[in-house]
DNA sequence: GGCAAGCAATGACTTTTATCATATCTTTGA
DNA sequence: TCAAAGATATGATAAAAGTCATTGCTTGCC
């Protein structure tokens, strides 16, 4: 695919994991790189592979999984505007251990292994900030991993919910800006499918949510945060 | 308590993380550091606090694990010889996450939050190397995520067995070196008492491990991971 | 517009796991 | 060394979640 022309401007993107380099640094990195995008569904990074480079995510939205037993995905978190995918299994020098695969049409910088570690080596600062990403990565996946072995489906659910809804807001119906099917839920919540839509049928009859075809809008955050047992 | 003789060389301890630093940059730390032991039992950080340092174990076992609801304990991971505790939530600038409780008499450096931010400026690669740990850490904390949300409990129970034979090896007699309860067991499995009970008492008749008290031996390492669905 | 494919919904049933109750074994400390 | 506390073991039962089968709804494509 050609360079989009917004990709011009893509390292600079306010919320880039780039946007702190200096000017100079910029240019470099603009030099080194490659535009890229992906059609919805196409895999970005898979699984088992040795990683080249880090792409960077400028528009779209990408969920983050690991194949468990039997085939099926589990999604450890997405990834969207800014964030990288890669970096990783790059930086611990190891086999990438979780797929990547745009949920709609996405737009990345790839940055090749070489100047990635360049960029690294030549910026403390910025070797620190993918420091204190990884650290807060490290607690959000502790966070994940208690729920899974504590909480029971319906609070995952709620959870689940909120997390889409802080990650990707709403769009002016007030529906989650994100489309997922009733599976993917269920591959975030860890259970089988129909449990998920029976439970959000249960949450619709309840009030707390409200679905039309695969959107839904939720509706009474306080209650999903009750469900979910989460005191903030 | 005093300062234990053995901890003169701790830096230098060959699986320490600061094993790799200059011979200067490991006499500052010496001048900087301070030596604690804690007793079995003991908590060593808690989370929701703001850690003001950091501990690199010299000798001992440590469990890290975050309230679950209802109080229940979730054991993300143990922590032991040359391994640091509390770097994730001084990095990434958050509360504490996971408290830290000693499993047998742990012998520590403390090192204080500013020297340990020191060292990681002056020395690059040090910095380098930590985001090499924790990325590391990140592909665990993947594989548990899945596993959690995937695999049954005899599953789960089979991998962690495995788990605890990689990192703390076995006695003379063949038995895992590391004494944990029931519950504990249950706490990193994601399951009730019983059921762990249960399925050891299990995998004990079908002969893959042995018990004697809470002592446990892995004597079947392949059959375990045939349950465990571990192909490695 | 209509048809096929994929997705969502729901009921019936099974399996897994949790909970409660109680008994027995280990460990620890007076 | 013995008693009490704590841990392990096991059975009975209940609750949660998974699986299978079927129906109906969306969506996208010719």
């Amino acid at each position: 695919m050609e360079t989009p022309h917004h990709c011009q401007m893509c390292l600079s993107h306010q919320k880039s994991t780039f946007s702190d380099l200096s000017n100079d640094a910029k240019d470099e990195l603009s030099r080194l790189k490659t535009c890229v995008s992906f059609r919805k569904g196409q895999v970005i990074i898979h699984e088992g592979a040795r990683p080249q480079g880090v792409y960077c995510i400028h528009r779209g939205k990408v969920k983050l999984y690991t194949m468990g037993t039997e085939g099926k995905e589990q999604i450890i978190r997405f990834i969207t505007n800014g964030e990288l995918i890669g970096y990783r299994s790059l930086l611990s020098d190891e086999a990438i251990s979780a797929s990547a695969t745009a949920l709609e049409d996405t737009f990345a910088c790839y940055i090749p292994k070489s100047s990635f570690f360049k960029v690294i080596e030549e910026n403390p600062k910025f070797s620190l900030k993918l420091l204190k990403m990884s650290c807060h990565e490290l607690g959000e996946a502790g966070k994940m991993i208690t729920s899974l072995a504590q909480k029971n489906v319906k609070e995952r659910l709620a959870e689940i919910l909120l997390i889409l809804r802080a990650t990707f807001g709403e769009d002016e119906e007030g529906y989650l800006d994100i489309s997922l099917t009733r599976e993917e839920i269920a591959n975030m919540v860890g259970t089988a499918t129909e449990s998920v839509i029976r439970l959000i049928s249960e949450l619709k009859k309840e009030g707390y949510i409200s679905s039309k075809g695969k959107r839904i809008a939720v509706s009474d955050r306080s209650a999903l945060q009750q469900i979910a047992n989460i005191f903030e």
